[in-house]
RNA sequence: GGCGACGUGGCCGAGUGGUUAGGCAGCGGCCUGCAAAGCCGUGUACCCGAGUUCGAUUCUCGGCGUCGCCUCCA
């Protein structure tokens, strides 16, 4: 049985989406103003494995993530820049689709962009004023936390606490400082639709409230975003939507925790943050994507240098296992593994479902598939005959197979992975390894053992086997 | 000020009322011309104090420390 923790009972719950087999979520994308960060890789990643271990286990899922493709950001930043606020989003659109693909995050199934909903979210706030939920104050339209009884279940916080701790901008249109802003008049010059109360433009969080349901339905299963979105986001849209419809918005609630740089959240405001792109310029996208699923996704994930070449390494001594399944030649004599590897896989299997249905306990899940690889080289240095061979590579495949589908990483052949890092060519190479063959047979070990340095300081290390040769292409990083 | 989370071995990072996490790094051995890789073996780990218990890293209370939300943010 999946449990998932759900935000708002604080809780981990059975999870048991409303219709039998289908799941609905909606995950709070991006404002499209700027390059992504290592924390929108984060949540992106999260939601994508969270999707991925649904589809695993049968469930036919929807998966809807919008852009916000309107707010005082994107006008402020198309305004120094100069250039038209549409085409401003547009080009970030592009930028964050190019990352998340880089990333291997599978497309959404359907990804709405706030502005084509502009005539459905000016429709709720009408329905919010009809039922006393909101009201129109100098050509805006504020949301009336007062009057929706449950204001601060998910974030588990009361009206008047955070009244007594307010440190909220004062607003003269407002009755409450806690009111948000659904629709705002917009000044001259500014991007702007008509509305029953003049010029303007939405607020932050109506968009998600119209999207999901117009696209979802209400109630769905899971809602998603980073942490940061519980309040206010969030929580006003729940507000938002349930007072509109009269019923529940969404039945799960799920957050993923920060990105940390030396224990501080990664943000924007304190200009902590590495963009994606400028992180894969050094480091594989294979490498962040492993490194996501290293912690649990509700714990803060430290981001580091360091960690990203200790992924490397893990992914390294994966790539080497599958490396040397490849090339092992199974004989007539030797030992029959079939039945080790078939309890391998059976273990395998149960350890990594057992992991993903506990909250999707991805650094289990990881110990399961490493405890796939030594076992394997220990098969392989039992060195299996003919017989069990074939079963043993089964296994592997199934559970690399598992591991890709689920958790989208492995997604190279070894031989790509250990050459992608090849700074000479592999002409060159091979004349070498021929060159340092020849000098071994003549017992120069002195000139042998000159050619491997010498390579090694290229970032290509040599190793022999029985079957000859073979090279592992290290990226040469200079911090 | 209000609310909340966390503190695990050299580092990262799961988890549990008594029995193996896993990765990276280290050490010893096997293998190797030497290496590398791999395998085997190896580390007085659970912030402090009190309590509950036959037994607590795990539960309760208190303390210390770190961090987060309450303002734009994945």
């Amino acid at each position: 049985m999946l449990k998932v923790f759900n935000t708002i009972t604080n809780t981990k719950e059975d999870f048991i989406p409303l219709a039998e087999k289908k799941v609905r979520m909606y995950v709070c994308g991006v404002t499209v103003y700027d390059y992504c960060h290592i924390g929108h890789a984060r949540s992106s990643g999260v939601f994508d494995v969270i999707r991925r271990y649904l589809l695993y286990k049968g469930y036919d899922v929807t998966f809807v993530k919008n852009y916000t493709d309107i707010d005082d950001k994107i006008i402020k930043r198309s305004a120094e820049a100069e250039i038209d606020w549409r085409e401003l989003t547009a080009k970030f659109i592009a930028e964050h689709d190019a990352d998340m693909d880089a990333l291997n995050i599978l497309h959404p199934d359907l990804t709405p962009k706030a502005t084509d909903y502009i005539k459905q979210m000016i429709e709720m706030c009408q329905n919010l004023i009809e039922k006393g939920f909101a009201y129109e104050s100098g050509g805006d339209v504020y949301y009336r936390v007062a009057e929706f009884k449950e204001y601060g279940k998910l974030s588990h916080r009361k009206l008047e606490d955070m009244m007594a701790g307010a440190r909220i901008e004062v607003n003269d249109n407002k009755e409450n400082p806690y009111d948000f802003v659904l629709w705002k008049a917009s000044k001259p010059g500014e991007p702007s639709w008509e509305s029953p109360w003049g010029s303007g433009r939405p607020g932050w969080h109506i968009e998600c409230s119209v999207m999901s349901e117009d696209l979802l339905g209400l109630p769905f299963d899971i809602h998603g975003g980073g942490k940061d979105l519980v309040f206010p986001h969030h929580e006003n849209e729940i507000a938002q939507s349930e007072a509109a419809c009269g019923c529940m918005f969404s039945k799960y609630w799920i957050h993923n925790g920060f990105v940390n740089i030396n224990q501080e959240k990664m943000s924007k405001s304190l200009g902590n943050f590495f963009t994606i792109r400028d992180v894969l310029k050094e480091f594989d996208a294979e490498i962040v994507r492993y490194f996501l699923m290293t912690t649990h996704y509700r714990s803060a994930l430290d981001f580091s240098q360091d960690h990203l070449l200790e992924a490397e390494q893990s992914l390294n001594r994966i790539y080497t296992m599958l490396d040397e399944i490849n090339r092992f030649q199974a004989g007539k004599k030797g030992l029959d593994v079939s039945e080790d590897a078939k309890k391998m896989f059976d273990a395998f299997k149960e350890k990594f479902d057992a992991a993903m249905d506990d909250d999707f306990n991805t650094p289990i899940a990881l110990a399961a598939m490493f405890e796939v690889i030594r076992e394997t080289n220990r098969l392989l240095s039992s060195k299996p005959n003919k017989i069990g061979f074939p079963v043993l590579q089964e296994a592997v495949k199934e559970v690399f197979e598992i591991i890709n589908n689920v958790l989208g990483i492995i997604k190279y052949t070894p031989v790509q992975w250990f050459k992608a890092n090849l700074s000479i060519t592999e002409e060159e190479l091979n004349k070498k390894i021929q060159a340092r063959a020849e000098a071994k047979r003549e017992k120069d070990f002195e000139k042998a053992d000159s050619i491997r340095q010498e390579l090694k300081e290229q970032g290509v290390e040599l190793l022999d086997t029985v079957d000859g040769t073979i090279f592992r292409a290290v990226k040469i990083r200079n911090f």
